[in-house]
DNA sequence: TCAAAAGTGTTCCTTCTACACCCATGT
DNA sequence: ACATGGGTGTAGAAGGAACACTTTTGA
């Protein structure tokens, strides 16, 4: 492990984040398995510097784990049970990796300060999943996107972070305009409408929806892409600088 | 002061309660003027112990602040500026107050624990004014309920926490009917509708404003209120169990 | 009988929804 | 020519805003 117990973080603190992705019709939601034996998954996460803003610190996190900066991101609740331990989760995972113990002092400083009851900020992000290259730490056997409604079940209550996430995310979809920062850079308006519907679940009028997005008077019309298929070619359109 | 730097409280996390009533046709917040020399004033708040979710903590400081429980409230941000301190406001304090140095090493660990960047969890919450009785701590020189658009400059961030706070209330207003929380338990509909005037700053139309509300179906018809007045009588209202 | 304020109805306009039609494209 | 999918127009429904009218109350 890192020096977690070497008190750089603000204690009992941490940001977890949601990173929403989009391809193949699906929303996707970035997320790890953990190095040791069992089946260990978890949101990305992470812990605040002393001298960092909140902000700031999500944003470090999220782009250790993608690779880009300028993400979107906003914070959209505290999770703060004082059942939030990592403590359950440990214990599980040293009954099945009894080698984590061997170290002694240093573990057990990092043990203290990890298995205190933590209280996490949400924040979630929304990425052009094409650009994404994810990044593990050390601590990942592996980080992969995964279908927001196939998750598998994770530690702690990270399961209902993202439904939270989710939630968040919908309702302020149309007011911030958040849902252009999942396409590419261009896209076609079928393309915004299936991200919709994978977002909301459930199907949109195609004219209607067209007209809506429009009315917002965000996009631009580009050229039209020629696919090859037997029918009139869809614009591309790109967000108005 | 408390016994603050005991350790019971998780570190460098505060809560601050913005507590909404109503009175005069005036949307009011309570906030409090600290006990020493200077112009401090501040919105209740308080510290969370290892044990206690942050929900239990928010309601805990309300119940010391106004005498009730039952509260209606809700988290709505996370203050999380790295220079959101007490320190500067601390050394005002003490440029006015030197007697605060005298007690030595107590002081000096109330000083550390105090002056470190803090983490703040935002809670709103309406209470009907009627009920509340103000209690301040010994912290406080007096604690009072001021008109939201007439606050002092508060210490640290504490006006803008309002800010937010009214734009969350605003935000869920008629979703989560939290407007009634702010009435005494019957009310007629004109003061349903300068309540709705006072939060959002500018008139509602008579007619349509009792048709909104009622459509709501959520308040139940009572008896006409007579007041002498020479003009037809309101119905009183009341939220249906 | 009158003024003041409450209650209710109606029209107009904007927005949302559903249906229909036409157009471009490659086979 | 034809099937396929994209773009646009329009009528009907629903919701909100503005206006008008009636009723109740105490002086």
């Amino acid at each position: 492990m890192h020096n977690l117990s070497e008190q750089n973080f603000i204690q009992q603190l941490s940001i977890d984040c949601v990173i929403f992705g989009y391809r193949d019709k699906k929303l996707q939601v970035l997320v790890n398995k953990l190095n040791f034996n069992g089946d260990f998954w978890a949101l990305p996460g992470g812990f605040v510097y002393h001298d960092e803003d909140i902000d700031k610190a999500a944003n470090r996190i999220l782009q250790e784990r993608t690779g880009i900066s300028e993400i979107y991101l906003d914070q959209f609740y505290v999770f703060g049970n004082a059942k939030r331990k990592n403590l359950n989760f440990i214990d599980a995972l040293i009954a099945l990796n009894p080698q984590m113990l061997l170290n002694g002092e240093k573990n057990k400083e990092e043990y203290d300060w990890f298995t205190k009851r933590f209280i996490s900020i949400g924040y979630y992000a929304l990425v052009d999943i094409n650009k994404v290259v994810p990044q593990k730490t050390d601590l990942d056997e592996s980080i992969q996107w995964i279908d927001v409604r196939e998750l598998p079940q994770m530690i702690i209550d990270h399961n209902a972070i993202v439904s939270k996430a989710l939630e968040s995310v919908r309702l302020n979809l149309d007011e911030k305009r958040l849902a252009f920062n999942l396409l590419s850079e261009t896209f076609t308006m079928k393309e915004a409408q299936e991200l919709y519907e994978s977002i909301f679940d459930k199907p949109f009028a195609r004219n209607n929806f067209q007209k809506k997005i429009l009315d917002l008077n965000v996009l631009e019309r580009l050229e039209k892409k020629f696919t090859g298929a037997a029918n009139k070619a869809p614009f591309l359109y790109r967000i108005k600088k």
